[in-house]
DNA sequence: GCCGTTTACGCAAACGATGTCGGGAACGAT
DNA sequence: ATCGTTCCCGACATCGTTTGCGTAAACGGC
C-alpha cells in the first residue's frame, strides 16, 4: 500500500500552469509574476506539496545522506557520536545512514559495500578493531569518495581526520596509576594495528619510562577483537594473573576492555582497586555507579562527531577535488574514581 | 567533489547497444540472446556497474527505506531493537534511518516531518515519553504510510504492534519485591498516558492486591519526561523519601528512571538494597556490575526489533489496504540480583 | 507604426533506469 | 514468392524536478 504524494505537476494541473512555472514559483524565481507565485505558494500550502527528495537527489546526483561506520552503537563512545553527527546533518538538510561493524573486518566490508551502493554523498568512518588493511576503504576514497575519519583513523588514506590526544589520556592515567602507589601496570589493549592502540600504547609506555619504570612486554596484552570476544579478554587476564610479574593495576585501552576487566575480577574474586586498580577509556554512562566507581579517560565523543561532520560537508560540496587536508585534535579528561583508590600500601600509612 | 558513477548510458554506448538492450540484459530477460548478455554482464562486471538506487526509487516509487522513531540510541533497550531491526532490514534491502525523540515531543514531531519528508516506505515507532496526542502519527497514518509500533504503542491507531508482556513483567517484580519482605512499594513510572506505564501500574498493583497489600495512591510517580530530566526523578525521590508512609522498596518502570534512582539514593547515602530495595525494567550491560547489582526485568529487544519490521515489510508490499492486524507480545525475564536482597530484619534471622 | 526590450510563461531535455510497443531480420511453411 | 512466426533489439515514454531556451504579449521610444 502506498503512500501517494503530492507532485509539482498535480499543482501545475489544477492551476492550469505548466511545471517549469510552479517549478520556478516554488523557488521564487524573478522570472515569475508575484500573482502567479502566490498563486502557486498558496496552493502548494493548502495541499500540503513536499518536494519529492528522490527526484531532487536524481537530478542533483547528490543523496543528501551520509554514511557512518561505527563498532557498535549500544556503545556509548559511539552514541554520542552519532548524536554529535546528527544534529550538524539535520541542520545542514543531511540524512544519516548509520552501519554497525560490530568490530568485524567482514561487517565493515559488507557495510561499506551497501553504504557505496546506496548512493551516500559522504563517509564517516571509524575503522573496526578486526580491520587488516585499507584496500576497500583506499578503492572508494581514490573513486572520489569523501571520508572523513573519526577515532580510528587510517594513516595510509589523506583526508580530514578527528581524533583524541590519546598520547596524553594514555600518558595520564597511567601517571595517575603510579602516583597512587601502583608499580606494576598493565596494558590491555586493541588490535595492535588501529592507530587509537598505537598512541595509548606509547602514552603508556612513555609516562612508565618519565617515571622511571621499565617496560615490561608481558604486561601488555592485545585483544584484537576488541573484546567483542569475550574469550580474548579472558584468556589476556589469565596470562596476566600467572604472569611471573604480577600486575597490580590495568590500564584498558576501551569501555569494553575496561568494564569486561572488571566483570572477570568481580567472578575471580579479585578486589578493585584493593587488589588491582584499573582505568580505562571509557564513555559509559554508568561508570560512576559501578562496584567500584571506575576511573575513567573520557573522550569528547558529542563534539568528535560534530567536527568529523563539519569537516565532511565541505568536501562533499567542493566543486573541485580538495587536496590540503587537517587532522583535529581534541582533549580527554581523566575522571578520578575509587577504582583507583588505594594500595593496601596506602592504607595502612 | 563527487563520486563519479557508471550507469548504463556508458555500458551502451561502449557495446553499441540501446540501454534498454542492456537493461534488460542485466536483469537477465528472455529477450536478450545469450551472447548479447554475456557481453554485457562481463563488460559490467569489468567496470563494476552498480545500478543507481535513487533512479530506481523513483521509478518504483519506493525509497526502500524505513524510518526508526525511538528515544535515545544510547539507551541499550532501543540499540538492542536497532540491531534486530537492522539485522532484518539487510537482509531484505532495506535501509534504516533511525531518529530520536530523546523523549521530546517537539523533537518527535519534528522527526516525523523529516522522516515523512524524506520519502520513506514505512515507519516503527515508539513513541516519546512526552508524547501527549497522536494527530501527527494519525494524519501520516490516514494518507496511508504503513507503521508498526513496538514498545510504546497507541492504542488509538490501528496497526500491527509489537509489546512485552508489561503486565507480568511488572508483577513479577512487584511480587518478587513481597517475597523479599518489602512491604512499602513505590513505584516510579514515565508519563501516565504511555501504554507501558498504564500496564506496568496495573501490574504493579494486581501484584499488591494479590498479596493482600492496598494500594497507596502516594507511592505511585510520575516522570513524564520519562527521567530525561534529571530534576523530575530528584523530585519525584524526595516527595517519596518525605512521605508519611516512607517506602522501603521501589520499582522503577524504565531504564533511565532505575539507574537514575540508584544515583540519587547513593548520593543521599541511602543503602540499596538495605535501606530500600530497588528493581527496575533496564535492558543495560551493566546492570550485573552495578553497586549493588542490580535486579532487572528484561526485555527481549533484539527479538522484539526484529518482529517489528517483519510485520512492518508485508504493510509496505501488499497491493491493498490491510485491514486485519495484529499485537504480538513477548514475554520478559526477571533476573534476580542483590539490590532485592536483603531487609534488615532478614539479616538477623 | 516600427522596432527593441522587458515580462511572464511554456516546451523540452536531462538525471538513470524500466517497460511498452513496434519493427527488422531470419526462418519455415505453403 | 508470400505470409506468419519467432527472435532480438531499439525508440520512446515515464518517474518528479530543474533549467536553458524560445516566444508571445505588452510596453516604450522615436
Amino acid at each position: 500500500m502506498k503512500f501517494e504524494a503530492v507532485t509539482i505537476k498535480d499543482i501545475a494541473k489544477a492551476l492550469g500552469l505548466s511545471t517549469s512555472t510552479v517549478s520556478r514559483a516554488l523557488r521564487d524565481s524573478y522570472e515569475i509574476s508575484p500573482e502567479t507565485k502566490k498563486l502557486v505558494l498558496d496552493y502548494a500550502e493548502k495541499i500540503n506539496y513536499q518536494p519529492n527528495p528522490i527526484a531532487l537527489s536524481l537530478k542533483e546526483r547528490k543523496s543528501h545522506s551520509i554514511g557512518v561506520i561505527v563498532g557498535e552503537i549500544a556503545n556509548n563512545f559511539f552514541s554520542q557520536i552519532i548524536n554529535g553527527i546528527e544534529s550538524v546533518a539535520k541542520e545542514e538538510g543531511y540524512n544519516v545512514i548509520i552501519s554497525q561493524s560490530h568490530e568485524s573486518f567482514d561487517k565493515e566490508s559488507s557495510n561499506l559495500q551497501y553504504l557505496t551502493s546506496r548512493s551516500i554523498d559522504g563517509l564517516l568512518v571509524s575503522v573496526s578493531a578486526e580491520t587488516l588493511n585499507f584496500n576497500n576503504l583506499k578503492a572508494i576514497h581514490d573513486k572520489g569518495m569523501p571520508i572523513v575519519f573519526f577515532d580510528r583513523i587510517v594513516d595510509e588514506i589523506e583526508t580530514h581526520k578527528v581524533i583524541v590526544d590519546n598520547f596524553t589520556g594514555a600518558y595520564n592515567a597511567t601517571s595517575h596509576l603510579i602516583e597512587m602507589g601502583y608499580s606494576n601496570i598493565a596494558h590491555i589493549c586493541n588490535a595492535s594495528i588501529l592507530s587509537i592502540a598505537k598512541e595509548r600504547l606509547a602514552g603508556y609506555l612513555s609516562a612508565l619510562k618519565d617515571h622511571g619504570m621499565e617496560n615490561d612486554e608481558s604486561l601488555i596484552k592485545y585483544c584484537k577483537h576488541g573484546g567483542m570476544i569475550a574469550q580474548e579478554l579472558e584468556d589476556a587476564l589469565k596470562e596476566l594473573l600467572k604472569n611471573k610479574r604480577k600486575p597490580d593495576a590495568i590500564f584498558a585501552s576501551s569501555d569494553k576492555l575496561t568494564t569486561g576487566c572488571l566483570r572477570i575480577l568481580k567472578k575471580k574474586k579479585i578486589s578493585v582497586p584493593n587488589d588491582i586498580g584499573l582505568i580505562g577509556f571509557s564513555n559509559g554512562d554508568l561508570t560512576d555507579l559501578l562496584d567500584p566507581p571506575l576511573s575513567v579517560v573520557r573522550q569528547p565523543a558529542f563534539e568528535m562527531g560534530q567536527l568529523a561532520i563539519r569537516m565532511l560537508l565541505p568536501l562533499i560540496e567542493s566543486k573541485y577535488p580538495v587536496t590540503s587536508f587537517e587532522t583535529k585534535v581534541l582533549s580527554t579528561e581523566l575522571i578520578i574514581r575509587n577504582s583507583t583508590k588505594h594500595q593496601p600500601e596506602r592504607v595502612l600509612k
